[in-house]
RNA sequence: GGGCGGUUAGCUCAGCGGUAGAGCGCCUGCCUUACAAGCAGGAUGUCACUGGUUCGAAUCCAGUAUCGCCCACCA
């Protein structure tokens, strides 16, 4: 398995694409990620939401195992013995949705098949095609342990809903009964409330009359379902409401029924709601069921299962509900019993399942008590703060929907499921069963037939309840039952309760309360620690990506275009700590999708990254630098690696996925690309072997940190650049290396603000040279000069990095160091050193008078010291002899002058002009000898080095004053404007700033240091635009 | 009707009391022997609005607007 292929034949574009599959199926046939419960560390367990067994991969799952997968490794990687279950569950409604269409198109039904035809078929269709989710799971590389995949009707699930359901009717805890349900006409089945959707729908309001039996007028009442009325059997008045208060008690006769309804009081009329009376019919109408409990009204069931009305329903029988809504309405308009016909909008409760508007529907269902169940798990979220919400918002959402919780119908008229461990005695009502059928609940059918005998004598005839139950009550077992429960398991000791659980807010109440509720009271113990609700992904239109809309974005389809790891990080990376809803960008003409691409380009930056240290290391094992051989780049990105260790550790420990991906972006890219890369290339080409060990060792050291870091982000692409790095066994994978601590001895901060201090400055150099129009190849000499004490340790510091940058940059740098300083004054007696302030250098430097020709020695000494420096340190001038290099040359020239100009003192110009003046005829005549291109601007250059020489483009790194010399035809406007508009802007900070600092109150209560950090800046500040106006003086 | 979340650069989003940030896009210059899926540099903001608290508010509080989500039995 490991990476053969020699460093330097790595192709330059990394390919996804077969590295991705070659890694999935590596873990998978090596069992990188089996479990053992002897593996030492503390448990993290996760089991995967189950997806249905019916499903195909969409974006919510990739995002979802995204995240799941990129926790799950983090803490593999951390040393916990570490536990990810996957697995898929039946889906109930949703498979025997799509089988009845199946069957539909061979012309048959259920019905007709019998049960046992259409479980087998199910079956059938389950082998076929229930293993395409788990097979799109794989593609996204998740980790789990395939060992101990599961499936909500396997034979072990099976046995633990069974127990769940005899426990819980043993307890009392689930009852049968006849209730108003949820009824779906489309599935025939009973669905649970959750399993209802309200739509809002253009209606209409009609209001009926009905006469008093007694023919002394009549009462109006509203409806938007007229066809109910014939199954009403009162009509309620408010008791405080003064107009119908001598009506109670009477009778009305019922239009097209001619049944008398008694007119009741009951507090549910709203006195001020249409016509303050209200039509009762409480075997279609929740409320109005209350009503008729209240009451004891009769309760008249005038639809058949399939929606149409039966025989209750009179000369209406058989029509479906729609149909007969019209012709009731016809009906009642043509006997004068309907008022008028109002335009509503109102909400409808539809089947989520089935897409038809759901009846209430009176039956006799299977119903779980939910209060204890719920009860318990409030105590435990209000007394133990479990199960914890993160984010925690969630909490609340959770709690409120515990506090008004109702009982749960959990049984449905399908077959596909756990059928029902209810066995009636069918032989007491006469071989059918009915509501009042005595029943047995048992394990099995054997313990059912014991238990029967014993009640109702052997020779009692039983049959299994035909209807299953709700998936979800096998889905609230989940974390126990998949992990061995009711057996007291290894397993189950070892990683249950489960550690956290990932999954979307629209699945609290369908899954987690159940979960919460029926693992606790189960096994005594929440299912899960922690609850991590993440967001919903949005299409890119921002709207919910759903099948009816059929916006929904192909995580396979991006896949294949950008690689798993590319989609997975965009996904994380976007997750952020909020658990908001996140939004994918994405192109559908193209199937393209920039910030996914974008991904995809760091998954390449790191691969050519890696392409240069594996190209650049002598041997593949290296030993740790050492560190006594660091120099400052060195030490820069170990501290910058160890602190983004840490912070990357920091957030995974808060669910900050999106955070930690981030960071090491920025870091990856931003600081070891394109810094240390850039900084260390010099060393590696170089002739010092300390260094270039030095370097090589860092950079291997610092690039498999970062492929452990990243990789439960990116894990194919780290696995495969880890192998070739670290040269490792198949018997080694980097998924179970130790994931990287900070050591924070390696943390240095001022280190770490020097270092911005010399990128700053060199960032100033470059926008100098290209503000000069000086072309990336040609060679300048740059002075730095600086007055303060750190700033100027810095530079001696970085020295070496600037060198080095320098000539990556083709610039090469003077640094105007005190060391050099002093060399110069040791050269003659009585050069003074550079003015430490300044103000106004024409004014302020010092006016001693030296004497001239000691003046000009010190220039020269200085220029020679400084062309000499450069030698012994800089390649760059290794390459051509010193004196033949014309740009060396100039530089020369101009350091000299700026010497003399600016390092030592003002005194006596003309003579050292003269000196110069020797310079430049030595420069022109090399130049006569050797032909270079862009004379124009040499010419120039070399023109500039006697009197009207004068102009320098300048900038502040800090107050580091960075000097070039103008070179070529330089547009002296727009340098101008340039600087001017620096100062403006630098001096609406420093108005700011000492606006802030001249309020009292500011100056009083503000932490110290905040203050101090103000005057400091503003002082810096200040100075700054000092220069920055001197320069533009400078260029007049 | 209750509850929750969002409103910051052209786009997608971070930041959540101390001088406004990233990625993408855009502009300029570069095929520099890790990477053009790249390199260097650059421009861009009444932080939705109105008040308040504070020495100081994008950040905290109150309200408004607006977009979105969840829950809810109103005939």
């Amino acid at each position: 398995m490991t990476a053969t292929i020699p460093p330097n034949q790595l192709a330059s574009q990394y390919d996804p694409f077969s590295t991705e599959a070659r890694w999935q199926a590596y873990w998978e046939e090596n069992a990188v990620f089996k479990a053992d419960p002897n593996h030492p560390g503390e448990p993290y367990c996760v089991v995967i939401p189950p997806p249905n067994v019916t499903g195909s991969l969409h974006m919510g799952h990739a995002f979802e195992e995204a995240i799941i997968d990129t926790l799950v490794r983090y803490h593999r990687m951390k040393g916990r013995n570490t536990l990810w279950l996957p697995g898929t569950d039946h889906a109930s409604i949703a498979v025997s949705a799509l089988l009845d269409v199946q069957f539909k198109k061979e012309g048959t039904n259920r019905f007709e098949l019998g049960r046992d035809q259409y479980l087998e078929r199910a079956w059938q269709w389950k082998e076929a095609s229930g293993g395409t989710i788990t097979n799109q799971l794989r593609k996204l590389g998740v980790s789990v342990d395939w060992s101990r995949e599961r499936f909500t009707m396997d034979e072990g699930m099976s046995k633990a809903v069974l127990e769940t359901f005899t426990r819980l009717y043993d307890e009392g805890l689930i009852y049968r009964g006849e209730y108003l349900v949820n009824w779906c006409p489309a599935s025939q089945s009973a669905v649970s409330d959750l399993e209802v959707d309200q739509q809002e729908v253009k209606g209409h309001l009609w209001y009926l009359r009905y006469p008093l039996s007694d023919d002394s007028g009549f009462i109006e009442v509203a409806t938007t379902r007229p066809e109910t009325m014939l199954g009403d059997t009162a009509v309620a008045v408010n008791p405080n409401d003064q107009r119908y208060r001598h009506l109670i008690g009477k009778t009305v006769t019922l239009p097209i029924m001619g049944r008398q309804i008694p007119i009741i009081a009951d507090e549910y009329t709203d006195l001020e709601l249409g016509s303050g009376a209200v039509k009762i019919t409480p075997a279609h109408d929740p409320n109005d069921f209350e009503v008729g409990k209240r009451h004891n009204l009769p309760f008249i069931n005038i639809l058949n299962k399939d929606g149409s009305l039966n025989e209750k329903a009179g000369p209406f029988a058989g029509q479906d509900r729609f149909v007969a809504r019209k012709n009731v309405i016809q009906r009642l308009d043509a006997e004068g019993f309907l008022v008028k016909v109002e335009d509503h909008v109102h909400n409808v409760p539809y089947s989520e399942r089935g897409k038809v508007p759901i009846e209430p529907f009176l039956s006799t269902q299977w119903f779980v008590k939910i209060r204890p169940l719920a009860d318990r798990a409030l105590q435990e979220l209000d007394e133990h703060q479990s199960p914890l919400f993160v984010p925690e918002r969630w909490t609340k959402v959770y709690r409120d929907w515990l506090v008004k919780l109702e009982d749960w119908c959990i049984s449905r008229q399908l077959w596909w499921g756990h059928q029902i461990p209810a066995w009636y005695a069918i032989s007491e009502t006469e071989g059918k069963i009915t509501d009042s059928t005595p029943f047995v609940v048992a394990r099995s059918a054997a313990e059912a037939r014991e238990k029967a005998w014993a009640q109702f004598g052997s020779d009692v005839v039983l049959e299994q309840d035909p209807d299953v139950l709700d998936t979800w009550f096998s889905s609230g077992i989940w974390p126990c039952s998949t992990l061995g429960w009711p057996e007291q398991t290894q397993d189950f000791s070892t990683y249950y309760p489960t550690t956290t659980l990932v999954t979307g807010f629209d699945i609290i109440f369908f899954w987690v309360a159940r979960m919460t509720m029926m693992c606790s009271h189960l096994t005594g113990k929440m299912p899960f620690q922690t609850v991590y609700i993440h967001g919903l992904v949005r299409d890119e239109n921002n709207q919910k990506m759903s099948k009816s809309k059929n916006n929904g974005i192909d995580p396979l389809i991006l896949i294949q275009k950008y690689g798993t790891d590319a989609l997975r990080y965009t996904l994380v990376r976007e997750v952020v700590g909020a658990g908001q809803d996140i939004r994918l960008e994405y192109n559908r003409k193209t199937d393209e999708s920039a910030s996914v691409e974008a991904s995809r380009n760091f998954a390449n930056k790191l691969w050519n990254a890696s392409r240069f240290v594996l190209i650049n290391l002598d041997s593949q094992i290296l030993p740790s630098p050492e560190e006594s051989s660091l120099e400052l780049s060195d030490r820069w990105i170990l501290s910058r690696f160890n602190r983004v260790a840490q912070q990357t550790n920091r957030f995974m420990n808060t669910y900050g996925l999106g955070e930690a991906a981030k960071s090491l972006y920025e870091f990856i890219w931003g600081d070891f690309c394109d810094w240390y890369i850039e900084l260390v290339k010099p060393r590696l080409n170089g002739e010092d072997q300390t260094s270039r060990a030095t370097a090589q060792a860092t950079l291997y050291h610092v690039l498999d940190g970062i492929l452990k870091l990243l990789h439960p982000y990116m894990p194919h692409i780290t696995e495969e650049i880890w192998h070739t790095l670290t040269q490792a066994g198949e018997d080694k994978s980097l998924a179970l290396q130790a994931y990287p601590e900070a050591a924070e001895k390696w943390i240095n901060p001022a280190l770490e603000s020097q270092f911005d201090l010399l990128i700053e400055t060199i960032r100033t150099l470059r926008n100098l040279r290209a503000d000069s129009d000086i072309k990336p190849s040609q060679k300048i000499t740059a002075i730095l000069k600086t007055e303060s004490e750190a700033e100027r340790e810095t530079l001696e510091a970085g020295q070496r990095y600037i060198r080095d940058l320098a000539r990556v940059e083709s610039l090469s740098i003077q640094g105007g160091s005190r060391s050099l300083d002093e060399k110069v004054a040791n050269t003659s007696t009585e050069v003074p050193t550079v003015d430490p302030k300044p103000e106004s250098p024409q004014q302020q430097l010092p006016t001693k008078l030296v004497s001239p020709v000691l003046i000009a020695i010190s220039a020269l000494a200085l220029t020679v010291l400084l062309l000499v420096g450069s030698l012994s340190l800089l390649d760059v001038i290794n390459a051509v002899p010193l004196l033949r290099s014309f740009f060396e040359l100039v530089g020369a020239g101009y350091t000299a002058w700026f010497g003399y100009r600016y390092l030592l003192f003002t005194a006596n110009r003309k003579e050292l002009s003269s000196r110069v003046q020797t310079f430049k005829e030595r420069v022109v005549g090399e130049r006569s000898t050797e032909s270079e291109d862009s004379s124009v601007t040499r010419q120039e250059i070399v023109d500039g080095l006697g009197e009207d020489l004068k102009q320098t483009a300048a900038g502040v790194a800090g107050t580091v004053q960075v000097l070039i010399p103008l070179a070529g035809v330089v547009d002296l406007r727009a340098l101008k404007g340039k600087l001017q508009k620096d100062i403006t802007k630098l001096e609406g900070s420093v108005k700011a700033l000492e606006g802030r600092l001249s309020n009292q109150g500011y100056v009083e209560k503000a932490p110290p240091e905040v203050v101090q950090k103000s005057r400091d800046e503003l002082a810096e500040m200040r100075k700054q635009v000092e220069i920055l106006q001197e320069r533009l003086a400078k260029l007049e």
